[in-house]
DNA sequence: CGAACGTTTGATCGTATTCAAAGTTTGTGG
DNA sequence: CCACAAACTTTGAATACGATCAAACGTTCG
């Protein structure tokens, strides 16, 4: 996690053009980058460890950060996979407590820290940032949960089957649809509580099902209804055994 | 949920003895007060039901409630065992999204429900308000994020040790502590991604191993340095096979 | 073109689930 | 206070599923 140095004005403008700093106050997002910087992080380079305590607010500029649990066997269960112009450390920062996730460049990546003394001291002047940080912190705990769901389900192909319907905000086609994969294979199975190889072969036999088709790391899922059907005939196939 | 009519004054009483409105300025409570309503909710029926729109803040009194994520096999994944003086929806309200998980008594229990609009309106007129419901929210994320990290652990023994000393917040004695099950055993081993079989088998094996002794729902934790051995341990184990 | 990285495929193994039934605690009514 | 019923928990045996290990296959980038 390289520190670049950059010019106040240059790092100013850089936040003001970030999608996290939409609509905020100029004077506010002006002192925030006074005490900001901005880093470079080479591709698994980790950007924060489990357990510290907050110190900074991150916004990523470019690149992707993932968002983890350190597993037992050495692996990782993701959280989040952090997207630009998206930031973390916000509810961290305000319960001023360990940190309960570890974040590691998923690819090579720039970011933006500001310190978090800097951001509480704007939120303690604007009721409007309170309110907003109050939505930002509430959706990352709802799109928790939503992934918990999907994880917690004991089918593996279900697993799959619940992600790839919730992708369905790709581009539309008739009955189907069409979207990028959002990160590696690995890490997406690994946000799914899911081992590449189990995620490679439950891929594989939804494209001889017919039910996707995949190029790389484009899917395409020609019929939604398909994918519905077939979460519903694993939920009754599971019950039937009953 | 059978709907208890109370005279409006009692009602805000009861609020205002209650631990989460403590520290609130009187006029807030009483107004949210004049929209409240108090139910009872017998043993396992429902509360609310995911996917619903958020209509209300619910605050328990008695009794116990449980969060879940419904699975494809029937069972449930436990987000929360809440107890009384704690609420939950707070999150879903903000966003005004669909709940996204549903909430049962666990046991008879006394409920109040706070109108979602009265609540939004307190908290646009009070930053204080505000600042503690973000704090709230990022509490309870962070609870869950912590959860997580247990049920991603791949083995189930790790799963019951990490538990077990999470709770290390009950009466301490020399070199161990003593604590009370905060729930019945399948409601915890539904919170910890596990069968209530197998829940049973770890706590037996480690009651043999003479890590735990256990007298119903009470556990004592004979020597807290060998459970964290015992963690500690089971990652060895797993590493070593690399 | 070569090398590093990421993904896929195959074979084996371990572990938690499932189903079934016995055992224990808790609560209730006589 | 005891007896009985219901709820909850524990134990046992068989099974299925995903993880693991190992190696081949593609792909992307110097």
């Amino acid at each position: 996690m390289n520190n670049l140095s950059m010019p106040p004005a240059h790092l100013r403008d850089t936040l003001s053009r970030l999608a996290y700093f939409r609509g905020w106050d100029a004077g506010v997002v002006g002192r925030l980058a006074a005490g900001a910087s901005q880093h470079a992080v080479a591709k698994d380079m980790p950007v924060l460890t489990r357990g510290a305590l907050p110190e900074q607010l991150y916004i990523l500029v470019s690149g992707q950060v993932r968002l983890y649990l350190p597993l037992s066997n050495g692996m990782e269960r993701i959280v989040s996979l952090v997207m630009p112009g998206e930031g973390f450390g916000e509810a961290a920062i305000m319960l001023n407590k360990p940190l309960p996730y570890g974040a590691a460049a998923c690819r090579d990546s720039h970011i933006i820290a500001i310190g978090a003394r800097a951001y509480q001291a704007e939120l303690g002047t604007s009721p409007a940032l309170l309110e907003h940080t109050l939505r930002l912190v509430a959706g990352q705990y709802q799109a928790t949960l939503r992934d918990m769901e999907i994880c917690a389900q004991p089918s593996s192909l279900q697993r799959v089957v619940r992600f790839l319907m919730n992708q369905e905000t790709g581009s539309m086609l008739e009955g189907g649809y069409e979207f990028t994969l959002p990160g590696r294979k690995r890490d997406i199975a690994a946000k799914l509580g899911l081992t590449q190889e189990t995620f490679s072969r439950m891929l594989s036999f939804l494209g001889q099902q017919g039910v996707i088709a995949m190029r790389g790391a484009a899917i395409r899922v020609g019929d939604g209804a398909r994918l519905r059907q077939m979460d519903a005939a694993i939920c009754a196939k599971v019950a039937q055994q009953a």
